[in-house]
DNA sequence: GCCAACGTTGGC
DNA sequence: GCCAACGTTGGC
């Protein structure tokens, strides 16, 4: 089992949009670093953080899971899609995606700046200095530090 | 293989 | 809207 963390600007995608739809092809991945994690590294059931990212208030939103296992992201192949990626090759994709289930939206975000002063949560991609990462690997002891920071909201 | 130019991400 | 940080591209 491990835990991930996943951004999506709301304006696009939010937590709310995952509640209704119950699950997301998560598709237009174009970093070799994500890519590798969501291709080689995810398994079902594996907990994903849903953080909203270029908004008001950054920060994780809900919780989900992964939902199956990664294949070709078909996005890639659309010529109309503006992921679309003329220079992958069919028989070898170059990017995948994997399938997100909502499981529960947070009452309370959990913040960027909350995140930022945590100090216990040690060396963490998410606030790595010049981090861009979309999907991102969580241990455990951060995934439950952050899931007790929304409880102490509750 | 170097590196400048360019595009994108994402916080502020 | 600005800009720092970073990945990618392409000329040489």
């Amino acid at each position: 089992m491990h835990y991930w963390l996943m951004k999506s600007e709301p304006d696009a995608f939010s937590i709310d949009d995952l509640a209704r739809k119950g699950v997301e092809p998560w598709d237009g991945v174009r970093n070799y670093q994500a890519r590798n994690f969501l291709r080689d590294a995810m398994r079902t059931g594996d907990g994903v953080l849903f953080y909203h990212s270029s908004c008001e208030t950054p920060g994780v939103a809900g919780i989900a899971e992964v939902a199956g296992a990664a294949r070709p992201d078909p996005t890639q192949f659309d010529r109309r899609s503006a992921h679309y990626d003329p220079d992958s090759p069919r028989e070898a994709p170059r990017w995948w995606l994997v399938d997100v289930r909502f499981v529960r939206k947070l009452a309370h975000p959990v913040t960027l700046e909350t995140l930022r002063r945590d100090r216990r949560l040690g060396d963490f991609a998410l606030t790595r200095r010049g981090n861009r990462l979309s999907v991102l690997p969580v241990s455990a002891a951060q995934w439950r530090l952050i899931l007790d920071h929304a409880q102490e909201h509750a």
